[in-house]
RNA sequence: GGGCGAUUAGCACAGGGGUAGCGCGCUUCCUUCACACGGAAGAGGUCACUGGUUCAAAUCCAGUAUCGCCCACCA
């Protein structure tokens, strides 16, 4: 039945976990999704990388922040898809074969369009092997099966589709318009592969002479070499100075070529001479005014930057060679009036890197302005799709707005080739603007329709021209589904929950999925825009290839391991999507931040290990949860940390919030669980066959499972890995699927109480007076190991305990005890019962008054009135509204939780003390089932009622079962007890006493309260503080000379010692006193302000009052003893 | 030209009305039976600046400065 002893190596391994765990998975098709799978659909593709190489840390990053997405939802029981993939990158992946084929001394022309695309298959095997690889590595949870790439067979019929359909609603067209032209790819590129970039460059001043002689007018330009095109100058129609010249020609230099002088709207008479020079073929502007004023379109460059054969006498040469060539011509001629400085903006192609030239050329166009207005009809009346963070929203509307039609076609050959077949049969066996064409779906479609119209005699050829590669990334949404295809993956998963992607493509990308998908499906393809920061390096530098400083995910996990590597990355992400960046130095291949989350995890396998060797190679479904009446402080107090570690883990997820939930487990595992908790059981785990022992474990596996579960979205291996040690699953069961712990679910069972399971601990043995020693351990262990079962989905019944009269004897001695406990525990149940109670003494009075009243005549009816007035009020402001009843319940819980747990702590520890003739045990029993017995009829109505659904019904919401376990009150009364420990510590450290060698402590307070906390603490004063003898008191007597001091709270901790070197004493306490004094001043300046007290929400005037009333009694402290020295 | 973000400890960053935090680094102590990839105790900040709102501002508002990023057809 005992498992056996699992056990773990000392130090965390990486490298062999990781791989096992990712072949498992794998092969055990644990993230395989399914239609027919209960739960919510939650579905997210994968931004697909492109095939240009390997992932670099930006994807990494991406993948992290999805995994963390998909493991959860998957562990919230949604039915989950992560959709992986690739894209082929058209002109990016062009470029690198290109570039290789330029190292061999050919172009593309050379070798052929299929050996070309041959080579492109090859290298995108490579690359996409590549990235695959890297993906695994990386841990992420996707569903291999269902991997797609963009121009795999499915992608490319959907493409086909899209653009058929399109075509035939007039959605897409070709024209001969003004495109960007890149010379290096020779190839169209759309707005959005352009970047401004700006350039110190000058702009010279020319004079055109006028055809009549009778002068000059003076334009300027950035690029003289576009004059060779120049045919018209240009003013503005309203400007006085240039009326006269409108209608005038000009002699244009170098090509004597006659031109208008034109007015239009369009020029600025600010900027220059007011006169501008106008190509209407190499300038977008100028191309609006040779429309307007129908000029001649002279084109003089070449596809590859050349000036042709317009370009007279300067054809041929390089565009750049062209410009000096023509200014050297100008100022010969004397046509250069003078040159400046100007630093301007020059249009770079993104994946060429050299300026691109607007060209005019006969393209395919997306006319996008339809699309677009479905998309923002989405978007301003449906809120969709919805931006995280929500500033991006804007930036995304503001495009969707002025957005231009999109040239889809490309000079390239890697791609999907446009499907449009040219009847160049009838041009003379060549393709032209004017060359009839069909559009369709394929070769064989093309030929039918062809033939109808051409005859059979017809010749076709398709299009040379290959898609904008975002053309096939805007319907990957849903052509990874399946569609056209009605599949049921698509009807399933479709739309998708969340996109996941960095600022920089939200055009790109975002907009054109939003686009297309709006078209096609007639839905925005995903809920949620989850936008996330770029990932810089060490110098602050956007990591990207092109700036060469990108880092391999691979080198870090090789290292660090992938869950650190992912970790690091997440716990930057807090916050509203800002870029992180990540130490690195690039000499060692070594990463501080990497490695802070490296230790994280071997922290975490640490205390696992620890864990592990004190359960008695116990599994937690074997340990079963522990029995809330066994529970002891610093279990309760732990249970209450992870309980509120639920909810709020849970709800920063929903919100996006990864990178604080990150932090926040981190916070719970390190500091919580293994700074406190462990280190607090230890004594007990030492105590063989003890209920309190038997408790601790339980605690332990439970907290540390459920934490595991917590945690494993972040670190899925090292995660699976323990928690398979610990949990020694019988069947294949895995922790990537395994339920994530729930709010709602963190009920422990009520169970039967033993009436005394007092702990022993040798120093709390040892102690002298004023300690109440403790009570000898218990002869009988609880919570017998009856229940295989898992507690989490079957909760054992309680127990049937033989209750003799030892235990009624027992149990009526510690009833005082019981009483208070009952108090601290059932605020709730509680409050509502006080509620009750005092509603019907309240009715009853009343119900005596109103009969008296009713003999009155007349005054029975108004009082009538004025009670039904008064509570139609009340449900009104109270009660009708759902923020108003949540208010009101809120401030009713929060006055109970600040009288209840002081009422249950002066019937706890020393009345019970007093009472059992001070054999008091820092245990806190509660109410159990035995208690019935124990002539309580309150517990008798009430318990079977503890946080049941119905009560949490009535408060309105589900989160008051969830504050039963998360309780304020024994966090705040911890906190006094761990602060104390730390002041105890701070001594010790003070005086230079060995941390081995144990001390006396004196505590003094004259608050009963804190003196009672402490008393239930002692134990864990005395084993984390070393302290040997202890002691709690509310006054110090007589006086102790040779004594260091510390205050926390308004208690003192004295430490008596011999050979004290005053000054030293002296120092710490005018240093404390110095903190406390500062505290004084700041409250009581606050609260001597009548505003403060008058306006301020009272709980901050009296957490002012209870701060300043503790620095008072600190201060008193602290110059008493400086007064003693 | 328009817009967005940032400015907090030596470094890198959280926090967003109630008097400031994590990590790395630093100082001192500790190899105690989970972990030295560790433990304990510390030091260190006029929250860029100037005004305003408020009982109260690092936090909200306005402006300034510096840095960064988007967008835009001014030759």
């Amino acid at each position: 039945m005992i498992a056996t002893a699992p056990s773990l190596s000392s130090q965390y391994n990486p490298e062999v976990t990781e791989a096992k765990w990712q072949d498992l998975w794998e092969s055990k098709d644990v993230f395989k999704a399914d239609p027919q799978h209960p739960g919510k659909p939650y579905c997210i593709v994968i931004p697909p990388p492109n095939v240009t190489g390997s992932l670099h840390m930006g994807h990494a990053f991406e993948a992290a922040l999805i995994d963390v997405l998909i493991r959860y939802h998957r562990m919230i029981g949604d039915n989950t898809l992560w959709l992986p993939g690739t894209d082929h990158a058209s002109i990016a992946v062009h470029s690198i074969l290109e570039k290789q084929l330029q190292e061999e001394g050919k172009t593309r022309y050379d070798i052929g369009r299929d050996e070309f695309l041959e080579r492109a298959q090859r290298w995108k095997a490579e690359s996409g092997g590549r990235i695959v690889h890297q993906q695994r590595r990386l841990g992420v949870s996707v569903d291999w099966t269902r991997e797609r790439f963009t121009m795999d067979e499915g992608l490319s019929t959907a493409v086909n589709k899209a653009f058929v359909q399109m075509h035939t609603e007039g959605l897409i067209y070709r024209g001969n318009y003004m495109v960007n032209w890149c010379p290096a790819s020779q190839s169209a590129v759309s707005d959005q592969e352009v970047e401004n970039k700006e350039v110190d460059g000058h702009l010279w001043h020319f004079r055109y002479p006028l055809s009549d002689g009778s002068g000059f007018v003076e334009v300027a330009t950035t690029r003289p070499e576009t004059m060779l095109g120049d045919t018209a100058v240009a003013v503005n129609p309203k400007d006085e100075r240039y009326q006269d010249l409108i209608g005038k020609t000009i002699k244009l230099p170098i090509t004597e070529r006659e031109i208008p002088v034109i007015a239009d709207e369009l020029v600025d008479p600010e900027f220059g001479t007011g006169c501008v020079k106008v190509t209407p073929a190499h300038d977008p502007n100028d191309f609006a005014m040779g429309q307007r004023h129908d000029l001649p379109f002279i084109n003089i460059l070449n596809k590859d930057g050349s000036l042709n054969e317009n370009g007279e006498i300067f054809a041929g040469l390089d565009r750049f060679e062209a410009r000096k060539r023509v200014l050297q011509r100008l100022e010969a001629d004397g046509c250069l009036i003078k040159t400046e400085a100007y630093r301007h903006s020059v249009p770079y192609s993104d994946r060429g890197k050299v300026p691109v030239e607007p060209l005019i050329s006969t393209q395919w166009f997306v006319k996008t302005e339809p699309l677009a207005k479905r998309t923002l009809a989405f978007l301003d009346e449906q809120q969709s799709p919805d931006f995280i963070p929500e500033r991006w929203t804007k930036v995304y509307r503001d495009w969707l707005v002025n957005l231009r039609d999109w040239c889809i076609s490309r000079q390239l050959w890697w791609g999907h080739q446009i499907p449009a077949w040219y009847a160049i049969s009838e041009t003379e066996g060549e393709i032209r603007e004017d060359t009839p064409f069909v559009v369709a779906e394929n070769a064989e479609s093309a030929h039918q329709q062809a033939i109808e119209r051409f005859g059979p005699e017809v010749q076709l050829h398709q299009d040379p021209d290959v898609l904008d590669t975002w053309f096939s990334s805007g319907l990957w949404p849903f052509s990874t589904l399946g569609w056209p295809e009605e599949t049921a993956d698509l009807s399933t998963y479709y739309p998708t929950a969340t996109l996941v992607t960095g600022f920089d493509i939200i055009f790109f990308w975002v907009a054109r999925m939003t686009l297309m998908a709006g078209h096609f499906t007639g839905e925005m393809p995903f809920k949620d825009v989850y936008i996330h920061g770029l990932v810089r390096d060490e110098n602050n530098k956007k990591m990207s290839k092109s700036s060469n400083n990108g880092i391999d995910p691979l080198i870090l996990i090789d290292k660090y391991g992938t869950d650190a590597l992912r970790y690091t990355l997440i716990r930057e992400v807090a916050g509203a999507g800002q870029d992180i960046r990540l130490e690195y130095d690039r000499k060692t291949d070594e990463s501080t931040s990497v490695e802070a989350s490296r230790n994280f995890a071997n922290k975490l396998w640490n205390a696992s290990r620890f864990v592990l060797m004190n359960l008695n190679g116990q599994t937690p479904a074997q340990l079963r949860q522990p029995a809330i009446a066994d529970l002891e402080l610093a279990d309760r107090w732990i249970l209450s940390r992870y309980h509120r570690l639920v909810q709020q883990t849970r709800s920063q997820i929903d919100a996006y919030g990864l990178g604080e939930a990150s932090k926040g487990l981190y916070e719970f595992i390190w500091g919580d669980f293994c700074d406190w908790y462990i280190e607090l059981v230890k004594p007990r785990l030492r105590q063989e066959g003890t209920a309190s022992q038997r408790v601790a474990q339980q605690t332990l596996a439970y907290v540390l499972e459920g934490t595991l579960k917590l945690f494993h979205p972040f670190m899925p291996h090292i995660t699976e890995e323990i928690w398979q040690t610990l949990t020694q699953p019988a069947s294949e069961q895995y922790l990537a699927s395994q339920p994530y712990p729930e709010a709602a679910h963190i009920q422990l069972v009520t169970e039967t109480v033993p009436l005394s399971s007092p702990v022993i601990t040798d120093s709390a043995a040892a102690n002298p007076e004023p300690i109440a020693p403790a009570a000898p351990p218990t002869d009988e262990v609880p919570n017998a190991d009856t229940h295989p079962e898992s507690p989490e989905t079957a909760p054992p019944e309680p127990e049937i305990h033989d209750f003799g009269w030892r235990d009624a004897l027992h149990a009526f001695g510690e009833l005082p005890a019981y009483i208070g406990r009952f108090f601290d525990l059932n605020q709730t149940v509680l409050l509502w019962v006080s509620v009750f109670i005092l509603g019907l003494v309240g009715l009853a009075a009343t119900a005596a008054v109103l009969s008296t009243i009713n003999r009155v005549p007349l005054l029975g009816s108004i009082f009538e009135l004025i009670g039904l007035g008064y509570s139609l009020n009340f449900a009104y402001r109270r009660l009708l509204w759902y923020e108003d009843r949540q208010a009101w319940m809120e401030s009713l819980q929060k006055q109970t939780a600040e009288i209840l747990p002081l009422l249950s702590n002066a019937n706890t520890l020393d009345t019970t003390a007093q009472a059992m003739g001070g054999d008091l045990a820092p245990v806190l029993p509660i109410v159990g089932e035995e208690t019935r017995g124990a002539e309580d009829d309150m517990a008798d109505d009430l318990t079977p009622n503890i946080h049941t659904p119905e009560i949490a019904t009535d408060i309105g919401t589900k989160s008051s079962e969830f504050t039963a376990w998360v309780d304020p009150g024994i966090e705040e009364q911890f906190e006094l007890v761990i602060e104390t420990i730390r002041t105890i510590r701070n001594l010790r450290a003070e005086a230079s006493i060995k941390p081995k060698q144990p001390i006396t402590i004196i505590l003094q307070s004259g608050s009963e309260r804190e003196r009672q906390i402490l008393t239930a603490g002692q134990t864990y004063l005395q084993d984390l503080a070393r302290v040997e003898s202890l002691s709690i008191t509310p006054t110090v007597d007589g006086e102790i000379q040779q004594t260091i001091i510390g205050v926390v709270g308004t208690v003192q901790v004295l430490l008596p010692l011999s050979g004290l070197d005053i000054e030293v004493l002296k120092t710490k306490l005018n240093k404390d006193l110095k903190k406390a004094e500062a505290e004084i001043r700041s409250c009581s300046g606050r609260l001597n302000n009548s505003n403060f007290v008058n306006q301020a929400p009272p709980a901050v005037v009296q957490g002012a009052r209870d701060t300043l009333a503790e620095a008072e009694k600190q201060a008193e402290i602290l110059r008493d003893r400086l007064e003693r020295l």
